[in-house]
DNA sequence: TAGATTGTTAATCGATTAACAATC
DNA sequence: TAGATTGTTAATCGATTAACAATC
């Protein structure tokens, strides 16, 4: 096994890898063939895998159901995460409604908002309650995971609020970088910088 | 005027500091300053620039307002570019109702569905449309940009319907790569992904 | 054994950073 | 002039790819 560190592109390889094995009926997968399935290269889907472990045999490819499992667990989808999401607006709304969001073992079970008119909506089985409560729900319950979906300047005080309460992995929907301390870690999910990213592709075409 | 070609990570860059600028009230703003805002070093502030020209002054930086308004048409954000929508479920109606998604010059006129339940339905002004209509609707008028809202199967037939009909930028959501011909540009938001990234790192930390 | 394919090394490619001459 | 800061070069760092010995 080469205990090089692992860049940080090579994870979300990982998930389409993944998918792709899922799609596959076969008992036996190539890199040849994973590289046709994600457009990846052989030699990365090779080099990707190796990072952590020896999954293949040489001649043969790789066992279909040892990459799928050895995938699940580096990823830590062997087990379920619970989610707790703030700010049940439209989008968070439509997240708690996201069927695809609640697969491969995630599940939102807490929702809060700071809003009275949205306290006490039950979205998809989840009760909306109030921001207040979140302390004494969330401390000490082992969840992890938190969604953000309040608006920007809301969101530095939310972020602080959930680490304050045992949270130290973020998905944040508001345009802002959030200041985070060591050990918490956000992934931004930046609508209007994905649209500008358009926008300068075309504004170079026409 | 560098004329290197320009690294794609550059061009998110520049949105975040444009945000920057536009919270600073000052008339001259440096690298450093920009650093501080962004968290990017000063070197790339000052590299990332540089590919699309000589903004600043040395000794002196950058006047904010040259610099604003240098960015705003890089990223092609001088003009207004509308956006076709396809799938208004959960997600496509949270966009739909977005607020931060509008501003920026982009926005949202035109929604299609194929289900009956949703086609007629008005949400922030935007009637759903059905499907069948998209071509009469969208060919000749200029649209440019799409974003993809329905199920991952439906996702590959809708976005080669767009491209027949004009599209040629697409902010994907469904879980799956796009096949798409030279001269469009999707973009994935993956929220599955995502979270198996936040899973990795906690799955190492616990 | 012959053919196939891994895991890994070395070479290449690309992006970031440090340093500094140019210049305001 | 002295101090500050750009734009750019060269050095560094990191990721991808090509090639191939190992081995099934």
């Amino acid at each position: 096994m080469s205990r090089r560190k692992v860049p940080q592109v090579v994870i979300p390889r990982l998930s389409l890898y993944y998918r792709a094995i899922l799609e596959s009926r076969k008992e036996l997968v190539s890199s040849e063939e994973l590289s046709k399935l994600t457009r990846f290269s052989p030699s990365q889907v090779r080099r990707d895998l190796a990072y952590f472990g020896q999954f293949g045999r040489p001649g043969m490819g790789y066992k279909t159901e040892v990459l799928k499992s050895s995938i699940l667990k580096i990823l830590g989808l062997d087990r379920e995460w619970k989610v707790v999401l703030v700010g049940a607006g439209n989008l968070g709304s439509a997240l708690l409604s996201y069927k695809g969001f609640l697969s491969q073992g995630f599940r939102i079970c807490h929702a809060f908002d700071s809003r009275p008119v949205k306290i006490g909506k039950r979205i998809n089985s989840v009760t909306v309650k109030d921001i207040r409560e979140l302390p004494g729900v969330i401390k000490g319950s082992g969840i992890k995971i938190a969604v953000i979906t309040v608006p920007s300047e809301a969101a530095q005080g939310v972020a602080q609020l959930l680490i304050a309460n045992g949270i130290n992995a973020i998905l944040n929907f508001a345009p802002v970088r959030l200041n985070l301390p060591r050990g918490v870690t956000a992934l931004n999910i930046d609508l209007s910088i994905e649209l500008e990213r358009l926008a300068y592709f075309l504004a170079r075409t026409y």
